[in-house]
DNA sequence: AACTACAGCAACCGCCCACGA
DNA sequence: GTCGTGGGCGGTTGCTGTAGT
């Protein structure tokens, strides 16, 4: 018997999110609560599919988001950490703080893979274990054959115990990562960080300027009492049209944003708390929690960790995945 | 300046699995 | 065991902006 749809494909819209559209979910997900999906198109009215609304949710709105410009230690994370776990893009985002799989998925598709394929093309690999780890990158790359990593493991002792070794592995990696990012081994958060400048910002356009959403989200959540009525909102936008996205949510809500960050606020209320805990890890709802020193948190957590695995005991199972150029810094070709 | 090709990204689709009723 | 629902994932599409000519 066939599953049915999520949702009746008539009458349903589809492409980019208009602000209107957030504010409705976020304003009803700030009531409610995420879950239920289903009921989520019905309750608020959104022409949505009810996966769409959750991905919408999940992948854009929810609080503690950071979207676009990878830092360079991100950027080594991800290589590292899909290394050890493959395409698993929810693993890999539980080590990231901010950040989401689909956003991670995006950004390996259209930026690491080709670096590591152009790197492997232009050096090769020294030794058989990176050689055995190109072989397994350029399986995990072809979209014809899907990691093995990601095989679903169908018994379930075999699944945790893997998802053991690979949270070990995993814990390696991320320590060497960090070690290897001295001076400081928190990820800066800083725009200064010297992010991967795009193309074009990714914040140009309202789709990716979900930050609005965040800030949205905190004014909200610090005046429940005072929310506004979604259907009478005023907003100045463009969406995808060209037009600069501009979503005046100060017009909408007069609270000041500068007593602390969006998650600071949102920790201290509990029905925030429970939304950030949706489909996370505690660390990553620990390392969401403040910004400034996201990635200490999970530092903390992994090297505090009575499983740490002991920095420099055990490095044969941490796959370097050719990271020696990082001595020479970001525009090194040697680094990937 | 106009046109074209390409890159990046948001979003969707379809499938599978886990879990609870 | 069945069913409904949510979640995870890879793959893909279509739009938009940018670079190149």
């Amino acid at each position: 018997m066939g599953r049915p749809p999520c949702c009746e494909k008539i009458e349903v819209k589809k492409g980019p999110w208009t602000p209107e559209e957030d504010i409705i979910l976020v304003s009803y997900i700030q009531q409610h609560g995420p879950g239920n999906w289903r009921s989520v198109p019905t309750n608020t009215g959104l022409l949505r599919c009810s996966k769409s609304c959750r991905l919408r949710w999940t992948n854009y709105l929810r609080p503690g988001i950071r979207r676009g410009n990878f830092t360079p230690s991100e950027e080594k994370m991800i290589i590292h950490l899909q290394a050890l776990l493959g395409n698993r893009w929810a693993a890999i985002a539980s080590y990231l703080p901010q950040r989401t799989d689909n956003d991670i998925k995006n950004f390996w598709n259209t930026h690491l893979k080709k670096k590591l394929v152009t790197t492997k093309l232009q050096n090769g690999f020294i030794n058989e274990d990176k050689t055995n780890m190109a072989t397994e990158i350029s399986s995990c790359n072809n979209n014809n054959n899907r990691c093995n990593h990601n095989k679903r493991i169908t018994n379930k002792g075999q699944w945790e115990k893997k998802l053991q070794t690979d949270i070990n592995m995993a814990k390696q990696a991320l320590f060497q990562a960090l070690s290897l990012d001295q001076p400081s081994s928190s990820i800066p958060l800083d725009p200064d960080d010297s992010p991967k400048s795009n193309h074009h910002s990714a914040t140009d356009t309202y789709a990716s300027n979900t930050e609005n959403i965040s800030k949205l989200l905190q004014n909200w959540t610090s005046s429940t009492s005072s929310r506004p009525n979604t259907s009478s909102l005023s907003i100045n936008r463009s969406s995808s049209t060209g037009e600069e996205g501009v979503f005046d949510h100060h017009s909408l809500f007069s609270s000041n944003s500068e007593s602390g960050s969006v998650d600071e606020k949102l920790n201290l209320m509990p029905e925030t708390s429970m939304l950030q805990g949706e489909s996370k890890t505690s660390i990553d709802m620990e390392a969401t929690a403040d910004n400034q020193g996201s990635l200490s948190l999970i530092e903390k957590w992994l090297f505090d960790d009575q499983g740490l695995v002991q920095c420099g005991d055990n490095q044969e199972g941490i796959i370097d995945v050719s990271l020696e150029g990082e001595k020479n810094d970001n525009n090194s070709p040697d680094l990937f």
